[in-house]
DNA sequence: TTAACGTCAAAAT
DNA sequence: TTGACGTTAA
C-alpha cells in the first residue's frame, strides 16, 4: 500500500541498479514482509494444509545469500505486531482465507491441482511462526535480523536516519515519504532493482520538489492518502503537492480550504495529526541505546503535553497487539 | 488536466 | 491482493 502513486510520480529519478553496485561493502536494511510473503506462494498448498515444506524459508535464504554475495551486509526487519489493520478488517481477511481455502480444498478433491492452487495462494496467512522460522534460519546462516517494536517502515527509517544503515530494500513508498536517502524497490532475485535517492527529489521532473523541505513532502503525501488517513475526494499526490507548494505547511492548506468552502470532514484534521505524528515519531528499537525510542526525538520539538501522550496517539492508530519477541522487556 | 474507475498481470515452482 | 495502466468523467 503506502502512498498511491507515488512511485510513479518519481519515475524520472527512478534508477535502474544493482544492489551490489548501490551498497557493496555498506550495510542495508531489508523489509521482510514481502520476501516472507513471496516465498509463501511457492508452497501455499503445503503451508495452507499443514504438511511440512521449508520452500518458504529456502526462498527467503537465497535473497539473503544473494545480497551476500553481492557483498552487502543486511539486517531484516520484521514487523512486531500482528500485522496493520483494524480488528474488523483483520477478521474480514480471515473470512476470505477460509473461503478461500474451502474452495482450495473442493478443487483439489476433483484433482484440479492448478486451480486448487489459484485459491490456496489466496488462503495463505503470514503467522509469527514463519516468521520466527525465517529468524532462526538466518540466524544460523550468521544473518541478522530485528522485529521491530512495531511497524518495520518506521524501524527502518530509524535505521537509515541515524545512519545505521545506508539504505532500504523495500516495495513500500512509504519509506520516502519518511525521507530515507535511499530506496531500493523491486530488488528480483538477482539482486536487480529500481533505486530512488531522497536527494534526487529536486531533480524530479513533471512534478517539481524544488523548494520542498522533508515535512512539505511528507505532508504531500499525508494529504494524497496513506494507510492512516485516506485522502479527500478529488485529492490526489497532483492535488497534494500543488497545495502544499503554495502554502507549505498542512495547516494553512486546510485553512485555505474551509475559506474557500470545500466539505472537509470535522475530524479530518486531528486525524491529519494523528497521521503526522504517526509518522513522525512511532516508536522504534535503537540497537545502540538498546531501548525503543521515538523515530524523532520529540523533545523540543512538540509541546509537553503533546509528548505525554504520544503513547496514547501512536498505540491507537494502529491496532496490533505486539507479540513476545517484540517486548523489550524479554 | 486530473482523479476515479475498471481491467489485467505478477507474486513462486 | 497489489500495483500498473488505459479509459472515463468532472
Amino acid at each position: 500500500m503506502g502512498i498511491a502513486s507515488l512511485l510513479p510520480t518519481l519515475k524520472s529519478i527512478s534508477r535502474h541498479a544493482h544492489v551490489g553496485e548501490t551498497y557493496a561493502g555498506q550495510v542495508v536494511c531489508v523489509d521482510a514482509y514481502v520476501w516472507l510473503h513471496r516465498g509463501a506462494y511457492a508452497c501455499s498448498r503445503e503451508l495452507c494444509e499443514g504438511l511440512p515444506t521449508r520452500k518458504h524459508v529456502e526462498y527467503f535464504l537465497n535473497r539473503a545469500r544473494t545480497l551476500k554475495r553481492a557483498n552487502v551486509r543486511a539486517i531484516y526487519v520484521f514487523d512486531g505486531g500482528r500485522l496493520p489493520g483494524k480488528a474488523n478488517e483483520e477478521a474480514q481477511r480471515r473470512r476470505n482465507r477460509s473461503e478461500a481455502l474451502a474452495k482450495a480444498k473442493a478443487h483439489a478433491r476433483q484433482g484440479n491441482a492448478s486451480a486448487a492452487n489459484d485459491f490456496y495462494v489466496r488462503a495463505v496467512d503470514i503467522t509469527p511462526e514463519m516468521a520466527r522460522e525465517v529468524i532462526e534460519a538466518l540466524a544460523r546462516e550468521g544473518f541478522e535480523s530485528l522485529t521491530a517494536p512495531y511497524e518495520a517502515d518506521a524501524q527502518m527509517a530509524y535505521l537509515v536516519k541515524n545512519g545505521f544503515v545506508a539504505g532500504v530494500i523495500t516495495e513500500d513508498s512509504d519509506l520516502i515519504a519518511h525521507g530515507c536517502r535511499s530506496v531500493f524497490t523491486k530488488m528480483a532475485g538477482d539482486g536487480s532493482g529500481i533505486e530512488i535517492r531522497f536527494e534526487e527529489l529536486g531533480r524530479n521532473r513533471g512534478l517539481s520538489f524544488v523548494g520542498f523541505t522533508p515535512d512539505m513532502f511528507l505532508e504531500m503525501c499525508v494529504l494524497s492518502g496513506c494507510d492512516y488517513l485516506p485522502s479527500l475526494n478529488g485529492v490526489g499526490v497532483k492535488k497534494a503537492h500543488s497545495l502544499i507548494r503554495r502554502f507549505k505547511t498542512y495547516n494553512k492548506v486546510l485553512r485555505h480550504m474551509k475559506f474557500e468552502g470545500i466539505a472537509v470532514p470535522k475530524d479530518y484534521e486531528s486525524r491529519f495529526v494523528d497521521a503526522l505524528l504517526t509518522f513522525k515519531y512511532s516508536w522504534v528499537y535503537c540497537p545502540q541505546r538498546r531501548e525503543i525510542v521515538n523515530l524523532n526525538d520529540p523533545v523540543g520539538v512538540l509541546d509537553q503535553s503533546l509528548i505525554d501522550d504520544l503513547p496514547r496517539l501512536i498505540a491507537h492508530s494502529r491496532v496490533g497487539a505486539i507479540d513476545e519477541r517484540a517486548d523489550p522487556k524479554a
